[in-house]
DNA sequence: GAGTGGTCTAGACCACTTC
DNA sequence: AAGTGGTCTAGACCACTCT
């Protein structure tokens, strides 16, 4: 993090979360803040413009930028929607039950999600995951075992990401997500103690590497009362 | 749509979907097209972005700039979860009953949710929407009327947004969204012929303005088997 | 008209991969 | 070493609001 407009992204945001800069307060324009941070105006709008991705900040051409006040989707998640389970549940204790672990040849749709050769092998991994001892979501994860070698049970125990991040030093760098309700399945009603009137969120994703390839395809089936998504949108 | 950087995005866009620049392939370097377009490198970085944000291009520093493989999170959905009901359901037959229409004050919630002043009164909207007769959502709006004044019915039997953009000539800027699933309601139940086991997937929602007004907060409760929420997150 | 953000440039220099 | 994307600049000019 030398980049010098993620510092400024960094400085302005925790001047916003501090409350220096109140909200539907007017920050200082572009000009002025160039000048303070000695560096370009192009570096300020760079900043500036992921806070009012992050939807931190708005602007109104002619008039200035102002801090939104919060709302539960900007100002209590990382908006960072992109990596596991465990690190979404910072600080809290994670524990994990393997339900499968095993390497299995990828069926068609598999093969067609993680764009595989035909006749590939997979990881094939279903984990029930616990947040204070209760349980929180079951998922079902498939990953090439050409992309992830070497996965052990221990990784499956424990956090897949760290294993893949740390250990063999590999880079995620985007995820697809598709959210819907459903109906509790079998499965579901077993692992995370559901009723039949109870749903789940299910989450499916794709997840690539920085060098493009996809490296994880899962359906995580959360149950509905600990699970919410939450995004931010804004016009281009 | 007369900047040149827009007019990059959606000339590169559309070779993606035209297949002129295929899945997997790279597209040229930034330097090229920037004699291409006859432009400035930033300028090219900026549109390519754009379409890196959107899940369909991805880069690697040192290496190039590829095109990725479609799924169903990038190439189904124009990747703009913006605007109303109506205009997501481009091209089929939505329509809509109208359950509730009328002033109120606002409660400790709405008040909260759309940091109102005490005591003001906004519009509740209690509407069940329909596609080819189907019935998908039923959606709980609330509007403050003296941000959106002049609401008819009519306007509530066919598209607010198109009566806030079209005729009022305001412009939504950004939503912030919290999905959940839940067990379906009694209105629910009733409006969209659901029985006690089939949920509902809840898009809790406050929408601003350009100007950083809130204009509307809704609770837009669908049907489990009509919805489902597409999202691309690309690391920083 | 003064002030604000929006676009765009032409080029320097850096970080990374190996086209 | 050559090629590619990443960062940053200093400044020009435009579009918009109204401090």
């Amino acid at each position: 993090m030398k980049e010098k407009y993620k510092i400024i992204y960094e400085d302005i945001r925790n001047k916003i979360f501090s409350k220096e800069y109140e909200p539907n307060e007017r920050i200082p324009d572009e000009k002025t803040l160039s000048q303070n941070y000695s560096c370009s105006k192009m570096t300020i709008k760079r900043a500036v413009d992921m806070l009012v991705l992050e939807g931190l900040l708005h602007k109104r051409r002619g008039s200035g930028t102002y801090v939104k006040e919060p709302t539960s989707s900007n100002f209590t998640s990382t908006s960072r929607h992109l990596f596991g389970f465990s690190r979404s549940q910072a600080g809290k204790k994670v524990s994990s039950k393997v339900i499968e672990f095993l390497v299995v040849q990828a069926d068609k749709i598999i093969t067609e999600k993680l764009k595989l050769e035909d006749d590939e092998f997979v990881y094939k991994i279903i984990r029930a995951r616990y947040v204070n001892e209760r349980p929180h979501v079951l998922e079902e994860t498939y990953m090439p075992i050409h992309v992830i070698p070497g996965i052990k049970r221990s990784h499956v125990e424990g956090s897949i990401y760290h294993y893949i991040e740390e250990e063999l030093g590999l880079t995620i760098q985007s995820a697809h997500k598709t959210i819907r309700a459903d109906k509790p399945k079998k499965l579901d009603k077993e692992y995370l103690l559901l009723t039949d009137i109870e749903p789940v969120a299910e989450v499916e994703q794709i997840v690539f590497l920085d060098d493009g390839r996809i490296f994880e395809y899962s359906k995580s089936r959360h149950r509905y009362d600990e699970f919410k998504f939450e995004s931010v949108s804004v016009k281009l």
